[in-house]
DNA sequence: GTCTATACGACGATAGAC
DNA sequence: GTCTATCGTCGTATAGAC
């Protein structure tokens, strides 16, 4: 019981809790909510099942953290890409870039796991509002870069919000479909941001 | 046992049977496959819960059959816009606009329902290739018309079948989003088929 | 902090009467 | 063809030993 021991307890505690929202994560978004049985997630973490309840008060208290995760994440992806030193556009090419980076499927799992929390009836309706609002903030920070890119020339005119909720709808239907095929589309960042670039390259599509 | 009763038999089977994959195409599109009770659906369609396995051999069964109804109904869709007397701006105007009337939330929650089933893990994989297979002859329906319509002079150049992919993630992207906000979107025709045209309009955001 | 064992409820599926 | 009653299973959550 002495202090050193005490923060021993917390840091394998804090770890303990991470591998659980890892796997969660995991888990909810390749399978959904309630296809994921507690022991999925338990064995993923390679914890007992019982254990889990010493973590998390439920299984749907877990659930409603993985989505603010995610959320959380994607905020600070947009945010990353506004402090970026370039021009609007370098910034929504980073920020394109990294979305679909790494494993492609992730990126996947997570989208469809937020819109899954959406409709869910595991949730209830305060904190679906909480989630639109925090997905709002998202776009908000796109819908910033896209306003400096307007006044660069880069991009075309209209609302910011509503160019930033057509780019992100492109790049999440894109994202989801391109997961599933086969042989997916060589999905590039300039076809992507074709939409919101000035017409200057109407031929870009064939390249 | 006449054949006059025979065939009210039949009659009456269908109607409940139709009546059952309405309610399944409702309740698992919102609440999910796992979260949807067998007795949810028959409770539904006003029908007792034992009644139900003399209509379909599972939960599964009516689940892979409400899926594969959807996609028919889509290829449908597209093939009546194909058909249609008019150019091939015209048909993409028809088809984007019908996709989004009537009640907005039910293509959005037949198209989320389609990508869970992909992504489930409650149907095997020949079943997932058959949607797969299906949703694909859906975009090469679109990508006959876009063709049409590029050579028209209407359409930007580019592979049809590309075009068409993206013409769809941002369509059902923007369904999705829509359907969950408070204040949707005005979600114009003119706004979806933007990226396809041949750029005339690039102030079209702010009309 | 970790585990195994178990209580308890929910749901898919079946049986059998009408 | 329709219903009610019931079985069997699975999964969440808890209890209690180590």
């Amino acid at each position: 019981m002495t202090p050193k021991n005490e923060e021993q307890f917390k840091d394998i505690r804090d770890q303990r809790q991470q591998e659980l929202r890892r796997s969660a994560l995991k888990l909810f978004s390749q399978k959904g909510y309630a296809a994921t049985k507690v022991s999925d997630i338990t064995s993923n973490a390679k914890l007992s099942h019982g254990l889990f309840y010493h973590y998390f008060e439920s299984k749907e208290d877990l659930y409603v953290k993985v989505i603010r995760d995610i959320l959380q994440d994607f905020i600070k992806l947009v945010a990353a890409a506004t402090e970026r030193n370039s021009t609007a556009l370098g910034k929504m090419e980073w920020l394109t870039d990294v979305t679909h980076a790494g494993s492609i499927r992730e990126g996947v799992y997570r989208h469809i796991l937020v819109l899954q929390a959406l409709y869910s009836d595991h949730i209830n309706e305060p904190t679906k509002s909480e989630i639109v609002t925090r997905y709002k903030e998202a776009v908000s920070g796109i819908a910033h870069i896209i306003h400096e890119g307007q006044q660069e020339g880069y991009f075309i005119d209209g609302d910011p919000e509503e160019l930033a909720t057509y780019h992100l709808s492109l790049a999440h239907g894109l994202l989801i479909w391109n997961a599933r095929t086969d042989r997916p589309l060589a999905l590039s960042t300039d076809k992507v941001l074709r939409q919101l670039k000035v017409n200057t390259d109407k031929g870009l599509m064939n390249e």
